[in-house]
DNA sequence: TTGTTCGATTGACGCAGATCAATCGCGCCC
DNA sequence: GGGCGCGATTGATCTGCGTCAATCGAACAA
């Protein structure tokens, strides 16, 4: 794992301290957390993690997006997960990693050496609980893509995924609301390429780029910025989407 | 959770014991989780849990071939795993299943009440921790299944599918290996319908059949009946498979 | 300013796999 | 035995998306 070393924020005026694995234990597993941990910047297309590598370190998401994929033997790759700020990354129980890390955007993360997080791991229940909690979440998330990998059109994919940052940007408080003709406007950062929507989607760019265009002639989104989305009409993409999307 | 209710085979005489969750815990735990295990048998196409339900019971397979599946709004369907024996069945932490499990055979199941079960997850760390260690399994099987889903002809799914199934029969013992000509055939039970496989693969029964009668055509395998292939030419088959499949 | 680069868009065309439809084959019940 | 039902197979046709190729446009350097 590459990167510039630094000394770590103090845990108290991080941002992502109350959502990431570190928000739910106590003040002395912090404290143990805090003296492993040193903070990295990535640059965007940077590889964090290589598939079959055995990464030193385990590591939180502290900004940016990290895609997590897998590749055929030719050129085909699909990505099977994104990590947005306060997920976790690494493989524990495993040396080697499983697929590929690879920062989609510029990337901070909070980094621990994996055989001293390891031991703290083992001291430490609740951090251990804690993951387990997140791996549920994200089985259950990739469950659901599966279903969409599956199971629907270009265009229900496309809009399943303008969703998923739209709710995700929400959440996390880094999305914009503008009040447009009493219309509500939700403006979000994609954060990914063409290119890396195609390999999320399971899709070509030329495929995402035409459904882009025609949820945009539909009147279900604006397209400032290739790195920009806005939701104009959020229940019709809801709609685009089919299904439930958690 | 439907089944007919049983008491449970004592632990040491189990088929599963040392692969399933119960395997690597105390005697101690083994007893307590012993003393709340009821042991049911489901009949093939049985519904186990439906989405958004709130089972009372979580479970682990014993025999047979639970499919977990996700339904959108029409009649399309994607499998999202599925569960072999020593495998476990139910979402620890949410009340609610995010997706339907269903008998794809005839099965049997060790059940234990969600509620008691969750006490002793408490009580014994050691459990816990050997669940987790599951779920990080089936997350990066899940994962290798988007890549399949993502990326991959309809004759390579199939023959990932196939290729699963033989590595599976051949871990779990239940598989027959017959010289043929000084040659090896696997025989395996493939345990789905051409539906399931075809809700398993992202694909129609139309073309399940087709590539089937494929890779029958192509000396690659055979189909004495319906729920049945033998493994003709098994380096032929992981090639026609593609990739690095677990 | 202009040239270069690289990602995104748009168009034309072909194909893998979906859809529709007919037939097969096996088990089951009368 | 014969008729029925249901899942699997096979064939014919259609279509959504991939492929190939041209063009666009913003960022950047000379």
């Amino acid at each position: 794992m590459l990167g510039r070393e630094m000394r770590p924020n103090t845990c108290e005026t991080c941002a992502i301290r109350f959502r990431a694995m570190c928000g739910a234990i106590s003040s002395e597993e912090l404290g143990r957390l805090n003296g492993i941990a040193r903070h990295r910047r990535i640059a965007p297309g940077q590889m964090i993690m290589r598939c079959d590598d055995e990464p030193t370190y385990f590591a939180t998401v502290v900004s940016g997006v990290v895609k997590l994929s897998r590749a055929l033997g030719d050129s085909r790759q699909q990505i099977v997960g994104l990590q947005f700020p306060s997920d976790f990354l690494g493989r524990p129980f495993r040396a080697h990693s499983p697929y590929d890390a690879e920062a989609a955007t510029e990337v901070q993360l909070c980094t621990y050496p994996t055989h001293q997080f390891e031991i703290l791991m083992k001291e430490f229940p609740g951090i251990e609980h804690r993951l387990f909690e997140r791996s549920l979440d994200e089985l259950d998330a990739a469950r659901e893509w599966m279903l969409m990998l599956g199971r629907k059109s270009a265009r229900e994919k496309l809009a399943s995924l303008v969703l998923m940052i739209a709710r995700r940007s929400q959440s996390a408080g880094c999305a914009t609301l503008a009040k447009v003709q009493s219309r509500d406007e939700l403006i979000c950062d994609l954060s990914l390429s063409r290119t890396a929507i195609a390999d999320f989607l399971g899709l070509t760019i030329e495929t995402v780029s035409r459904q882009f265009s025609a949820l945009k002639s539909d009147g279900i989104i604006e397209l400032p910025s290739h790195r920009e989305v806005v939701v104009t009409n959020l229940s019709r993409l809801e709609q685009a989407a089919e299904a439930d999307m958690g």
